[in-house]
DNA sequence: CCAGCAAGTGGGACCGCTCCCACTTATTTC
DNA sequence: GAAATAAGTGGGAGCGGTCCCACTTGCTGG
């Protein structure tokens, strides 16, 4: 009977078993060793490594011994197959969007996202879904359960990632809201809300000629900002279309600068739906010998670093962008535990710098 | 016999058991009901999915159909459990490091990584590991075999991480060398080499009182690219000890360059060691009244975007960022599959921009 | 005194896959 | 023509957990 579970006293817990040569293959302890050294049964070492109930307080602490001494940490796999839970959700998003990884937007909504996930047991997987090959390996995984939830950010409108993430019985819970499809849970910052503050700031500070650059039109952040600055300067019944769209680039900022100082020479006051077009902004403006914010006066949007080092510094409308990470990440959670939470607008609120100072 | 496997004709997989709606516990199919759909064997049927041998063509083509009918993915944790891979690999890294996050560090070699994994069938995990609880979490994973192998970034001297990855028996790649502890297998930017360069070409451009903002002691990045100034400085028999400390950040870069001015007012020439710095130094210089280049010219370090956009632009050593993250997850797949690879130092080259132009 | 109950215990059936191995059938080889 | 070899097949034992459930106990209460 060459079992080897009870095959006799030199079978202690295989610090190392030869391995074919290349690498060592340690061993570690599995559940059955532990419940062994501590003369339960498997059941009873398994509910006292979940302390659930049912276990008397000597076992309880001789499973705990065991443990420690045979340095016992359970195999997440087992685990999973076994629950049917992956104990980790995805992060998925595009990878070639500038409003996304210009700048360091990015590192902290999954600085945010971590910190939240710290607190659960729960893994963070990356997908970064561009590629065809990186749809379709989302899409497997959204299928194999091998994540207990997503979290989907960067969505476009007609994005196929969206479809995809509606069809799973996964959790999904979205980073800003697309444009087309209505999400049942959501995280968004207040765009709409941040854009007329700025906007509003330029007309305080009596600037009657207002200009924005703005994203693409098929991001939804975009379009809110856009309306945003609308908004504002509808109220006042001045001119509500000079309006540029551009990438969220320095560089595409810069051209729209130019091109809205050629249509409109007057203008006295810019907003841009991003820092780094509003930077961008700054150095075509100074090229056409404007002076900022005497000449005109610029606004941003997204409160970066960047924002602190222009020159001068950059007046802009700053969003919490761990926050959004880290609502995300507590959203899915209390979706994964069965919880109906609701969706999530962030505020915004306007850092006022020298590019555009408040009424004297 | 009551075998589920052999129960009966009404055993079908749950397609359409839920309504179309609302989709709510969906069922998917198992490779036991593709084999059954198909007529085979479940040995063959997986035979047939990993197209390995010993599977006629008939019922290879069977098995495929039946698994397109069923919508059929393979569940990974099964999979896993069954081989003792995970299927995954882990990036882990300090989510408190200015170097790292500040920028579009990070995000540019997450997209190398991805990239490269992309090829692959492994998923990555982050692992934000600054806090205890990540550190144990991270200790946790790499000794329950939940990942197949691990990327470490921005070590410091001393610091645990390192240890940690040490005492594991899955394959560690390193994202540049820990000060301390000599590294099996790493990827790294010629640091050194890089500033020199730096220097070098403020050197060749007729500069005399060469200065150098580096990067803190404990990250052996920032002690090689101070060698490197040092290196050059030495060569023409220059004092090479006109060197301030900081941290990474346009603030202390600024900082270090007032120091810098009030020791050595005769300063015509700086190297920064990251573009933050050398952005910060710019706007010190500035600020006492130095004229960039003519007065002071300025050499940074990364070639991130912010150094297009300074004024001037910023004259800077660039190094392959993503490149980084693309050869260490191509190492740590390598090493996986069991092969040896050597270490690998990538090439870093200069990039002449106004702050500090050539030699006429 | 025995049914009734709660706490505690361990056996064993899963979870869905891989892979070894015994076995059948077709193809060589001497 | 028998033996050896190759190709194909499916049974079944894991992988390492969870969890249902039948089965002791020790107490309570009627």
């Amino acid at each position: 009977m060459p079992d080897p579970t009870t095959a006799g006293p030199d079978d202690r817990h295989g610090e190392e078993s030869s391995g074919p040569g290349a690498a060592r293959a340690f061993r570690v302890a599995t559940l059955d060793e532990v419940a062994q050294r501590a003369g339960v049964s498997r059941s009873v070492a398994s509910r006292a490594m979940n302390n659930s109930r049912n276990v008397s307080a000597p076992k309880r602490e001789a499973v705990a011994r065991a443990a420690a001494e045979l340095g016992y940490v359970p195999n997440p796999t087992a685990r999973a197959l076994a629950t049917s839970t992956a104990g980790s959700v995805v992060l998925a998003l595009p990878d070639d969007d500038p409003a996304l990884f210009g700048d360091p937007f990015f590192s902290q909504v999954l600085v945010g996202v971590a910190a939240a996930l710290d607190r659960s047991e729960l893994n963070l997987t990356l997908m970064l879904a561009s590629s065809e090959r990186g749809r379709e390996r989302l899409a497997r995984v959204l299928r194999s359960r091998r994540s207990d939830g997503v979290m989907l950010m960067g969505l476009r409108k007609d994005d196929p990632l969206g479809r995809l993430a509606a069809q799973t019985d996964v959790p999904v819970v979205l980073g800003g809201r697309p444009l087309d499809a209505d999400a049942r849970w959501y995280v968004d910052v207040d765009n709409r809300g941040g854009a007329r503050l700025a906007a509003e700031h330029l007309l305080r500070s009596g600037r009657r000629h207002l200009a924005a650059i703005v994203g693409p039109v098929d991001l939804q952040a975009s379009v809110a900002r856009h309306h945003g600055f609308a908004d504002a300067v509808a109220a006042e019944r001045l001119p509500a279309d000079w309006v540029e769209h551009a990438d969220f680039t320095y560089e595409g900022g810069a051209a729209a600068m130019t091109r809205l100082l050629a249509a409109h020479p007057e203008i006295d006051g810019v907003f841009a739906a991003s820092d780094y077009m509003a930077s961008g902004a700054m150095r075509a403006l100074r090229a056409a010998g404007r002076r900022i914010p005497e000449d005109v006066a610029v606004v941003g949007f997204d409160d970066l670093e960047i924002a602190r080092h222009t020159e001068p510094p950059l007046t802009t409308v700053s969003q919490p962008i761990r926050g959004l990470g880290h609502e995300m990440a507590t959203m899915l959670i209390r979706l994964i535990d069965g919880d109906t939470p609701t969706p999530i607008i962030l505020p915004t609120h306007l850092v006022v710098r020298g590019s555009a100072p408040g009424p004297v």
